[in-house]
DNA sequence: CTTATTGGTTCAATGAGCGAACCGACGTGT
DNA sequence: ACACGTCGGTTCGCTCATTGAACCAATAAG
């Protein structure tokens, strides 16, 4: 993780998870792309992080296997930021603090989560309703709630407004 | 959560509750009181913390209604911190990093989290296969795994190896 | 009267995050 | 040919957080 030690004497898979995505910023990044956010300009405008520490974390991230680094095209040569099977295997982490968040902490509801084929909103350990099963976070649909504002700034939130699925790559209008 | 800015320019449930549990150490404190650990030095010698961070963070927990702080004895005055409902709401997120954890880095299951009344190992998103019902916290019973030291240096950590179920205040040995 | 226990606070050193500047490879406009 | 813009970084000086060790106050135990 970082500091010189890591949480060096715990036995524990918590604790080991988070040598992995504990750091500052981290769980964002991985967030984002979620949302479909690839390229290092998209994180960084979106997160407003650091470019220093959006590199750090990328790196990381990709040589944790949670992120895979891949080449879109050639020239110049541009590399874009994909979640990996580990990487879509946290989707249960983010639900679930994206949930305690929003129950504890927030007015109005953000985003909301729905089961993409029957658009039922997901229910607390993300499951359809409808359905009766656990929705695999491809085919997850999020749709902007009543609390998020509807004019945002930069182009990489406005993007994600529109209902989308998760994992979808973000298209950015330009203009 | 720190250095200067929080997540300022985020509008996320997700980043709203980093703030709360996303520094470092927090979430393992928030562990550590699910399995029973109610007393600052208890918390020290199991995590292996600084002194200055810890008392920092349980302050920052209490303020934000994720512990509470009960005096548990009038002379000399002692208290101790306790989760409150906000704070066992976390649970799924805590067991959804454990099982990312385990699942992809570590060897040996460390520790396994059954239903209480039936025995039954929970399913992947905290459910009784054999109930068909999501497991409260309470109802959650801790059982060492293979991966698991049997003989660990510090007292919490040995009370902690008994099966016992979650939030049951832990008992030190003396002696 | 000395020592131990509990729950802290204080302090100097170190390391991580910050923002601004810079850079190299490549396209685009003129 | 040359200036300018874009993308994906790296470098650098500053500040802030974390660290570990020392110190401290209240009380109990021997």
């Amino acid at each position: 993780m970082a500091l010189g030690k890591d949480y060096a004497t715990q036995e524990c898979s918590i604790a080991r998870a988070l040598e992995v995505v504990g750091e500052r910023w981290t769980l964002l990044v991985v967030r984002d792309a979620f949302y479909g956010v690839r390229r290092y300009n998209d994180f960084l405008v979106h997160l407003g992080i650091p470019r220093a520490v959006l590199a750090a974390r990328l790196q990381t991230l990709t040589a944790e296997g949670v992120l895979e680094k891949r080449r879109y095209q050639d020239s110049p040569p541009r590399d874009e930021y994909v979640l990996t099977d580990r990487g879509i295997a946290l989707w249960p982490v983010l639900r679930a603090l994206s949930l305690w968040g929003r129950d504890h902490f927030t007015e109005n509801r953000l985003r909301i989560f729905r089961h993409a084929s029957c658009g039922t909103e997901l229910g607390s350990y993300g499951e359809c309703p409808a359905c009766g099963t656990v929705v695999p976070a491809p085919d997850v649909e999020v749709v902007p709630g009543p609390g998020l504002d509807p004019n945002p700034a930069d182009p990489v939130s406005r993007a994600i407004l529109k209902p989308r699925r998760l994992l979808q790559p973000i298209e950015i209008e330009h203009g």
